[in-house]
DNA sequence: GTTATACATATCATCCTACAACCTGAATTG
DNA sequence: CAATTCAGGTTGTAGGATGATATGTATAAC
């Protein structure tokens, strides 16, 4: 029996596409932790594509740490706390995309981050830092590259952290943020979505120089709330004034 | 001229030690986010395997959102805040400071994720929490039971909050951290590394139930640096004795 | 009867060639 | 000069061939 692969909406790769059909079945439960998968001759027949694609497939299924092949016998369904890895990827997060939520999401971490960034910055970070700062206010201020220049000015905080996976989780919010930003101004171009408040920046950076963490959280809080109320994103502030606004 | 792949301890597959190595070419620096890759034909030749264990290894970084590979013109490494996944892997954690890394990262997810579900939980959430809090104390209290209580329990709160994505965050790093209990307790099973301090659980849940969030922050702040020293992660309690403690 | 060896089979791992789909830039043509 | 066509390069897919490894079976030895 010939499977067929839905392709929905964008047009992705016969390899990708097998991927998340196995994928959808081993979440799922069809397929047990422990079992064999099929072989690739019986999925490139079900799927009816070449042995090549369904080895990708299933490559890229090993790399997610979700299957273990074994020469000779066939590729096993490992169990959850088996896996090498785990990911989130942006489909995950595409679903409910809810801007409020996921401010409050950036909120969370950067606010915190921010009090990090204060305690731990080098010398080196500041000057990183204040590059972006200079960016975003200079000359060069047309619309995508002030945008850049923000980004890069979280991303830089995120780095004084010392901490590897504060720097991801964050750029991976802000990424996402900037892609619905980028994307509500495509269906209502009239709408200024871009606009950067430089001085909330400044209040950031100052504290970061002057080493304060309870002033670096704060301001970056305040920030936020701001930078969601411009792009017509009502924060819950209550939390905001209650952490940030206290000491 | 033809590299030579080193196969360091374990034998792995051609396609793997591909992958690794144009992965550290890429994380050192030695190819910039924009550039192309080199063609298949290319990579194949440098390092004497077929297109076939080229396009497997090019297929896994596809995956993990490193390069993005364009029909008719070739793969683009992709610059770190451009990746469409995060993806963590156990032999990244076995690196010294990165498993205080995560729970620095988890300590600021959770913390403030307390304070909001105490603002939020409804009676449904309440009886979930108290579920897990359940089965991590009553007869049921085997290794894993009891981990996988305690993980329900954090979830559980994440879900309470009524953010999705916090939910996915919380759940991405306790899992994470899950595993590499369970991978150090398989090389050390001396180590009884899976202690679950359930009093510090009840006093979270308590401050839920009243509905505390400065409570619920102080009480799951100081859970998760006592869980952090109970595997032997010292974590810099400054912070947390600074934020959590006060009010 | 039990054990040990050899063999056939199944499966993954790798290689190879060929063609299709797609992009780019240069040559051709109007 | 502009538009079209064409040629070359690159990734995507197909299909077959061979090597490496695990498993079960049948045969032979004890």
């Amino acid at each position: 029996m010939k499977q067929r692969l839905a392709a929905i909406g964008t047009v992705e790769a016969l390899p990708h596409r097998v991927a998340a059909f196995l994928s959808r079945e081993i979440e799922s439960g069809d397929l047990n932790p422990g079992s064999l998968l099929p072989t690739e001759q019986q999925l490139s027949e079900k799927f009816g594509v070449s042995r090549n694609v369904v080895r990708e497939a299933i490559a890229q299924l090993r790399a997610d740490g979700m299957v273990e092949a074994r020469q000779g016998i066939g590729s096993f369904v490992l169990a959850p706390e088996q896996r090498a890895a785990i990911r989130i990827d942006r489909e995950t997060l595409k679903e409910g995309q809810n801007m409020e939520r996921l401010f409050e999401l950036r909120c969370i971490l950067e606010a915190e981050s921010a009090a990090l960034a204060a305690e731990r910055r080098e010398q080196e970070h500041l000057d990183a830092i204040k590059g972006a700062l200079d960016r975003m206010s200079g000359e060069e201020r047309w619309e995508d590259g002030s945008i850049d220049a923000d980004l890069l000015f979280h991303r830089e905080i995120a780095r004084a952290t010392g901490n590897s996976y504060i720097h991801t989780f964050i750029s991976f919010v802000c990424e996402q943020i900037r892609r619905s930003i980028y994307y509500a101004r495509q269906t209502n171009p009239l709408h200024d979505l871009v606009e950067v408040n430089v001085g909330e920046h400044v209040r950031i950076y100052e504290a970061l120089v002057a080493g304060d963490p309870a002033a670096a959280e704060a301001a970056m809080r305040a920030h936020i709330i701001g930078a969601a109320n411009r792009v017509g994103v009502k924060l819950p502030s209550a939390r905001g004034e209650r952490t940030g606004g206290g000491k």
